[in-house]
DNA sequence: TGCAAAATAGCACGATCGTTCTTTTATTGC
DNA sequence: GCAATAAAAGAACGATCGTGCTATTTTGCA
């Protein structure tokens, strides 16, 4: 089970071994290049990313660099599907080791926070990518759209669980809690990225937890009246 | 009592009047322009705006667009000082008609929110310039931080205003509260000029509501009916 | 080891960028 | 209305952009 069919295992494919048809010498260098496309995205975004700036990069020519793409806008779909292969690699996939339900999301949340600002140094094109194109139609877009939906969508998915697995209250907006997850990350990468306001982390890790508490099921018990009731109950009735 | 200190208001003169030594040609035609740039700058982002496409906009030279700023990063800065004070005058003063307190925080989120998602074909530059300058440093990235933080800030007094007025518990913490406001925002932004999301805006106004209904001061007690329902009536359901 | 094919380099193109310098046009103060 | 001055235009610059085309080099297989 992954977050998305999109398969581009074929980039990370590395060692000198040449089977009967595979892994000749342009696919390793392409592999290259996209890591290195990605590491200059992630600076300075998909759209300031150039083929020249590239080669200079790899110690190439810029037609060298170029023909493995046929044009710039599938180099920076390729990178936008190398960014999507190792955003699964270190946020969603470690996460399936928890057990479904709140832990899991609690740990999805946790690598994606640390994928959006612990490595200040880099920021996420699924961010700069959202303001680069968000009016500029196109199959760069489309694939940038596509690769965060799957994974809202996921996210979507655990807190559904989390909701079956009974840590939630039964009536929760799954989309509307992925959608406030969602803004928290946008504001720890705002504040800490850009603002570098201190303690921004911290800010993000106190409204994830209130967040749980608003949702979470009252004690199990059925025991005496319910000891939160005054905040639960106006909390989450919304659509 | 402004947001800020900055005073950009020469550049909206207009009218003909020529008093003794004021509102030359020069002066109405740069503002003009700042005005045309600022349309362009949140469609394409400050860094795509460029001199030759906006002379073309304005039906001059570029030479002729270019002497009034001398650079263009001096442009990119005339735009954004412009992009605050427009941010004043839609978002901040409208909100101060209403009382401190929860009534103007609430106004303040709903400026800022239309001012974000409801002209759907123009970004924030507030949003999309941090993108584009956050590891970009010099007098564009600090001017923009600089209006940002001011906001920011403003929407801090007016969290502080609201726990001083009784509104909220005496133990809210007005920075946290900010920080979650500004997550809205973003997700908002996000989601619906992005994603292109439906429903994007009642997700952000169920999300605030919730938000003032967990830090509201439980209700006062005594007579049944609290004196702010109007406001936490339209908690509990989306728009 | 030789040869076809793949990979890379080299070069040039039109376009656009920000900027400078010079010249022409429009505005202002007297 | 005229002269001083401000504003706008025009042309050119070096740089960089993406992309085509043609050599040259490197690789993989017999």
């Amino acid at each position: 089970m992954s977050v998305s069919s999109i398969s581009v295992k074929s980039a990370r494919t590395l060692g000198t071994a040449g089977a009967s048809k595979s892994a000749q010498k342009g696919q390793q260098t392409k592999a290259a290049i996209v890591e290195a496309a990605l590491g200059l995205a992630t600076q300075i975004g998909l759209e300031g990313l150039s083929i020249g700036a590239l080669a200079e990069v790899m110690h190439m020519s810029k037609s060298g660099v170029f023909a493995h793409f046929g044009s710039r806008e599938e180099l920076q779909i390729s990178v936008v599907r190398e960014y999507h292969a190792r955003f699964e690699d270190e946020v969603f996939f470690p996460a399936l080791h928890q057990p479904r339900g709140l832990p899991r999301l609690h740990a999805m949340f946790d690598h994606w926070m640390n994928r959006t600002s612990v490595e200040i140094d880099s920021g996420c094109i699924y961010i700069s990518g959202a303001v680069e194109f968000d009016d500029r139609p196109g199959p760069v877009r489309d694939a940038l759209a596509d690769s965060v939906r799957t994974w809202l969508a996921a996210m979507h998915r655990a807190v559904e669980q989390a909701t079956e697995a009974g840590h939630f209250q039964q009536d929760t907006d799954a989309h509307q809690v992925v959608f406030e997850i969602h803004g928290l990350i946008l504001g720890l990468h705002y504040e800490a990225r850009f603002l570098k306001t201190p303690g921004s982390i911290a800010r993000a890790k106190t409204a994830f937890a209130n967040m749980m508490a608003r949702h979470a099921r009252p004690a199990a018990s059925a025991s005496p009246a319910s000891p939160n009731s005054s905040f639960s109950a106006s909390a989450s009735k919304p659509a």
